[in-house]
DNA sequence: CACGCAAACGGACCGTGGTCCAGTTCCACT
DNA sequence: AGTGGAACTGGACCACGGTCCGTTTGCGTG
């Protein structure tokens, strides 16, 4: 189940204090560094707090844990896909037909876990289903049941979606290219076949 | 990439000795009651050793990690559900139509997690997609992908195999039925629609 | 500018999973 | 029965994630 962890909430009216917003910034842009350069999964919690220059008390002050603090670095990539699905070119974005959106939005979100896997890998750590009920797989849900219901899938378009989203999980994602050797494009393929099979 | 852990190794024709497989029942058996009685994810490895009256080296030496004896634990019962798909009556067993042994096998293994998804949860700890990689990930694999293949999916049966266990996984189902509200009955019927769907 | 205090800080501390290795136990072979 | 040594044992030990709480700092108010 969701739970936002008990980070520093800020009153509708009030500001972020300034050290604390310096020190924000300090600590996702080591992380970011570290995670980068040495692997998510091989970078302590007291490396970082190290190289931002911060306490550890700091550190889990504002980020609850290991994992949230991956997120929060993930948050902007993310942001940027999400822009993409709302706003961008068509097939990604408005304009194309439902089957096709989905083909693109697979795609799309494959090159994304290309590039991020690792990032997603240590922001679920621990709560296998962490995914499932975090905000980001809400958006993505959200944006597939739309399309299956404009393709007529009315009936149990809630799960088909989370059917469709299933191979797109990190851990998904790196079975099929790792063990099983399968090129990004070659599974942006099957992934188009699935979704015509599921919305045919 | 699955590894097995470093256990002891047993040459062809070499007994294990009659301590250590004293020592193994014993662990398993207060693994089994402790998990049982108070959630696989409540009971810290000294508790085990403790409750087993062996030392902590003793359990780790045999187990190699927390998820590595959750899996022993549940090894058992998931042989008697493979033995169903196997050898059981129809429409689990051999002898009916390739769906409809799909959609049994569904519901099979629904209520295989309906009693066991904490356990199996512990038995993935920390390793998102480890599921993916194990022994009997590979079976059930295995059958699903022959089933496709008797129903004309010849091309990605694969892969399909992999879409359709994904719905399977312990995460996913805890959060259609704690999170989404379904019931294991509904969750049967819309595997069986998705089932449809896919050797359609 | 001085004051007060909520908010933020940071490092000592704790519990836990997991490792290590000196000592013990079992067993095959005399 | 005695013995050699491989296999096993167990608890001290370590690293790391996460918590706690006394101290410091920013900032609104008079």
């Amino acid at each position: 189940m969701w739970m936002a962890p008990d980070l520093p909430v800020l009153g509708s009216d009030q500001r972020e204090r300034s050290d604390a917003a310096r020190n924000r910034r300090k600590v996702l842009e080591a992380a970011g560094r570290l995670f980068e350069c040495h692997g998510a999964a091989n970078v302590s919690m007291d490396a970082i707090a190290a190289e931002a220059g911060v306490g550890k008390g700091t550190l889990f002050r504002r980020f609850g844990d290991r994992a949230s603090l991956a997120r929060s670095v993930l948050e902007a990539h993310e942001r940027e896909l999400q822009e993409g699905l709302i706003r961008g070119p068509a097939p990604l974005g408005p304009g194309a037909p439902p089957a096709e959106r989905l083909a693109a939005f697979g795609r799309a979100y494959l090159a994304f876990l290309e590039r991020h896997s690792d990032l997603i890998l240590a922001a679920e750590f621990g709560s296998p289903g962490l995914r499932l009920v975090s905000p980001p797989y809400a958006f993505y849900r959200t944006h597939v049941t739309l399309l299956l219901l404009q393709a007529g899938a009315a009936e149990a378009a809630d799960y088909l979606a989370d059917v469709l989203l299933a191979p797109l999980s990190a851990a998904t994602f790196r079975y099929h290219r790792d063990v099983r050797g399968l090129s990004v494009d070659e599974l942006g393929r099957r992934y188009e076949d699935l979704c015509r099979r599921i919305v045919g």
